[in-house]
DNA sequence: CGCTGGCTTGATAAAGTTCAAACGGGGTGG
DNA sequence: CCACCCCGTTTGAACTTTATCAAGCCAGCG
């Protein structure tokens, strides 16, 4: 019987598919890659926009995001991460990022080389296929985002926003029945809607006054799951391609 | 002196990177890909949105996009795609596909079927690489998109898509001078822009008596790049990485 | 207790939408 | 060759959504 050692990476081999997935060669190469890990205060800088692009960051727990910045303060949400994700994974085969990476919460964070990386994408079929893969989840949440922003009212877009990231914590198993944690401020939530925090304030009162969703002390419970799904169109279906 | 036969798939090799960037025996699988070859008529479906993947589809000349679609009428625009794009190649490693292909001119593309694509990427890591780095390009773009969707108003918009569009034209040879083929109607521009066709209408005027654009006979003349990219906010960084 | 950071509310303004109608120009059929 | 038609563009006026500015509130924490 074989003795299950708790690995730091386990959470992002979950992610990709699970020790299912790949050879035992596979999971002995991913177990074994060399990863600086460091511990992260919330709301803190990971990597500011614009630097070399030359490791690739994997949260360990806690939330993530990715961001850009325009003049007058402006800022806009690119990206939530979970433990699990790779929110830079879409650097790897760029020279320079174009986006920031900052927390949300605590947490804890590993840095891989992208040279490390780029190596077993060479070598290991499975490995280079789910990272693919995840690349590309990631992308299609792109495309979901960039329809919300740009067609969708409000209330439509919180909406989605929470069928979307209620899905996503049920997947690695931090979701509680119909609750979930609730980090975000709301200014957090305006900057990935593309909205006003005023606003965004005033939308979650119509949204709980409506009976759809209960928000308070940092956890958010969905009441009415069709008729949230139903207001966002959301399909769950690009959460996994 | 070696012969150079003109072959379908040369726009994208171009596109990847050029063949400088392959070896000899990459060149020769790149040539050696079995395409189907067709012709379509402007604003038709390529591919509709949801169905599975099987194949990539590949510009060979006019212009592409993809959309998503909502609830009444609603469409956003995800993406335009010029000759030598690989528009759905975001979905070589996803089993289904969460968004529609069509075409914005007369156009003319090849598929490609996904197993084999795959087996270049694991048989040639210089193809890996380069259709790696197309796709996160094309990431890169989409995250562009968001802020510009979520953050700038609308002559902010206008200006920041003419300036990607000019760009990423004459990288493949088809702007002239600071003019480029507009074929995109008000309405495309607004369902790319998340505004309504009217008021991109509004806001073309606006940058046409302010001197900026010159848009006629389809096609776009660029009268103040300075400024224009000061409007837009807009970093060429982001097409290269 | 009293601060502080985020939440809530109100009043007003701006940006963008909606509806509706007229315009224009290139292609087609009589 | 002209008249017509059609599709996209342009313009106007009224309306909605969202932003802005500003002040007060509340809860958790030192």
């Amino acid at each position: 019987m074989s003795v299950s050692v708790k690995h730091p990476l386990d959470v992002m081999i979950r992610k990709l598919g699970g020790s299912g997935r790949f050879s035992q060669a596979e999971m002995f190469a991913l177990k074994s890659l060399s990863v600086v890990v460091r511990t992260l205060e919330a709301h803190h800088d990971i990597v500011p926009e614009g630097g070399p692009a030359t490791h690739c960051c994997i949260v360990l727990s806690g939330w993530t995001c990715c961001y850009q910045l325009l003049d007058e303060g402006r800022r806009q949400l690119l990206s939530f991460h979970l433990p699990g994700d790779l929110p830079d994974l879409q650097g790897l085969h760029l020279s320079e990022i174009d986006f920031g990476m900052a927390t949300l919460t605590p947490a804890v964070v590993a840095y891989v080389p992208h040279t490390d990386l780029r190596r077993l994408i060479e070598s290991f079929p499975g490995i280079s296929t789910a990272l693919w893969h995840e690349a590309q989840v990631s992308a299609a949440i792109h495309r979901a985002w960039m329809s919300s922003l740009g067609r969708r009212a409000a209330r439509e877009r919180l909406a989605h926003l929470f069928c979307e990231l209620y899905l996503r914590l049920k997947a690695v198993g931090l979701a509680n029945g119909n609750t979930l944690p609730m980090p975000l401020r709301q200014p957090d939530l305006a900057d990935a809607l593309g909205l006003t925090s005023v606003h965004v304030n005033r939308t979650l009162k119509d949204l709980r006054e409506d009976g759809l969703i209960s928000l308070k002390a940092r956890r958010l419970e969905i009441l009415d799951w069709a008729r949230l799904q139903a207001i966002g169109q959301f399909s769950p279906r690009y959460l996994h391609g």
